[in-house]
DNA sequence: ACCGTCGGCGCC
DNA sequence: AAAGGGCGCCGACGGT
């Protein structure tokens, strides 16, 4: 079915609601139509995200020949219009006055390059994975994570004192007066990098920035206690009372997920750093009574993904244990864990200095086609060319017009470094590109059989919020917020998904993909 | 008052 | 201790 520009919202969840659930949809933007959907108490099983598989499809090496990649840049290229209801509301936005797209015409234009492409089932699976994951993110973001605030607010008063009405909590107040008393600077403001710099120069510390690394390297009594008072600050901005206040709203916090936000593939997030929650604050989700929490986190995921694309069995094997890190140091080509984790940083980020570039002779010797497949995405980048991950998606072109006035700072890193450094960027790309593939593959086949679950358990029209569901998305790490009795369910469930997530990849391999899986009341708990 | 950039740092 | 890829967000700051 297609939701066409003039399907209003009610309308469009009326229509799901009177529809069977094998119905396919049709749409622009996920985020734009699901929302409404759900909060009408409808659920999508399946959709296509015509935007999202327009810009896999436009500029995936496999359908380079199609007709949609030779297409002039067009509406469906461009970023999704930021949501903003209040406007929205105010000027009565209708999408019947958006200029018109017409979904067939993309539709049939996204088929045929699915069809014709090199390798179709790959791209079939890529686009499935990438729709499926865009159904989640919405899903995610309604059902919210559990947050509980009270405990929130009790982390914050043991680590910074009771909140201030103004100025500076207590126990910073505390630091900040050592670091002056030990600098002999009684005016010195802490928070302006540039003013510390100086006043640390001052007082005769051979530093050249204020990063808390380098300040570790320096023997100096203000120094402990500065670093204490870097800690409290940015947990104060970053996660404090006022984060509370602004991202938790009836026990609940409620990130906006962005598929398809990072180049790589992984989503990025708007809204309260989602993707970035500190592990001091994680005490604050909790789950709710008579319910679990269910944290899953795949096993050193992305050398298992470089091990099976590379074909390579040793670091296979090595796999077989339940940490790979360990399974290279029985395989006897490192002597420990910490020498095979950073052995493989060269491998999969192309590090050279330190402990990584010193094991790196070693992990080419017993893992060579891992090693070498690297090698390869980073002199391929280095030569100026485009490389892709395992079902398709492929990297942004060096520079020939790969940017604009719209491109983030990062970009232009990238496209102005040298070719070294546009090696490591392809090289980590495929990696990092196809481990997250598999994570979508994971929670698309965790949806399934989550939603199966909760209809034998609960009951087949139990609302997705009173069913185990999925509330979190970490890169390689998904949550699930269950009821208590089912929690040994959804563990299999996560477990077995990991296995189907491999198969669905890469077919028959000899790579294991192992998960750890940890039953909790808080994600405090969780290893 | 507002905007973009920077230094710094949280996560994977 | 850090090394190396990908992000988002904060306060400070300098400009309008």
């Amino acid at each position: 079915m297609l939701a066409t520009e003039r399907t209003g919202a009610v309308g469009l969840a009326r229509a799901v609601a009177g529809r069977p659930p094998s119905v396919r949809w049709v749409w622009d933007d996920t985020s734009r139509r699901y929302p409404a959907v759900l909060e009408a108490g409808a659920r999508v099983e399946r959709c296509v995200d015509l935007r999202l598989c327009r810009a896999i499809l436009r500029s995936s090496t496999l359908t380079a020949g199609s007709a949609l990649a030779r297409l002039p840049r067009d509406a469906w290229d461009e970023p999704p219009r930021p949501r903003d209801r209040a406007l929205d509301a105010l000027f009565e936005v209708d999408d019947a006055r958006v200029p018109a797209l017409d979904p067939i015409e993309e539709l049939r234009r996204q088929v045929a390059a699915t069809e014709s492409s090199s390798a179709p089932d790959r791209v079939r699976l890529l686009l499935a994975a990438e729709n499926v994951g865009a159904l989640c993110a919405v899903e995610m973001t309604v059902a919210g994570v559990p947050w509980d605030a009270a405990r929130h607010d009790e982390i914050l008063r043991g680590m910074l004192g009771p909140r201030p009405a103004s100025g500076r909590p207590e126990r910073m107040e505390v630091l900040l007066r050592e670091v002056r008393a030990a600098l002999d600077l009684p005016e010195l403001n802490p928070d302006s990098p540039v003013e510390l710099l100086k006043g640390l120069q001052s007082a005769g510390l051979r530093v050249s920035t204020t990063r808390s690394g380098e300040l570790r390297r320096v023997e100096h009594p203000a120094i402990a206690p500065l670093l204490e008072y870097k800690r409290l600050a940015r947990l104060l901005a970053a996660n404090g009372w006022h984060w509370l206040e602004e991202w938790v709203h009836g026990g609940r916090f409620h990130p906006v997920y962005v598929p398809g936000g990072v180049v790589t593939g992984r989503w990025a997030s708007h809204g309260g750093g989602a993707l970035q929650l500190p592990k001091e604050v994680r005490g604050a989700v909790v789950a709710d009574p008579g319910w679990k929490l269910v944290v899953a986190d795949a096993a050193q995921l992305e050398p298992r993904v470089l091990a099976a694309m590379s074909g390579d069995d040793g670091m296979a094997r090595a796999g077989r244990a339940q940490d790979l890190y360990a399974g290279m140091v029985d395989s006897g080509a490192v002597e420990t864990r910490r020498q095979a984790k950073y052995g493989m940083l060269g491998a999969i980020y192309g590090g050279t200095a330190g402990e990584s570039g010193r094991m790196r002779p070693r992990i080419a010797r017993a893992f060579p086609r891992a090693m070498a497949f690297g090698e390869e995405a980073a002199r391929a980048g280095e030569r100026g060319e485009v490389v892709t991950t395992w079902l398709g998606r492929s990297s942004p072109p060096r520079a020939a017009g790969g940017y604009d006035e719209t491109a983030t700072e990062a970009e232009l890193r990238r496209v102005h470094g040298d070719a070294r450094s546009w090696g490591r960027f392809t090289r980590n790309f495929v990696v990092q590109g196809t481990a997250a593939e598999w994570a979508l593959c994971w929670m698309g086949t965790m949806r399934r059989r989550l939603w199966e679950l909760g209809a034998a358990a609960v009951g087949p029209d139990a609302p997705l919020t009173e069913r185990p569901h999925l509330v979190f998305f970490l890169h390689d790490e998904l949550m699930v917020h269950t009821p208590a009795a089912l929690a040994v369910d959804v563990e299999r469930a996560f477990r077995e998904s990991a296995a189907e997530a491999g198969r669905l990849l890469f077919g028959r391999t000899p790579v294991e993909f192992a998960v750890t899986v940890d039953v909790v009341d808080s994600y405090a708990d969780a290893t």
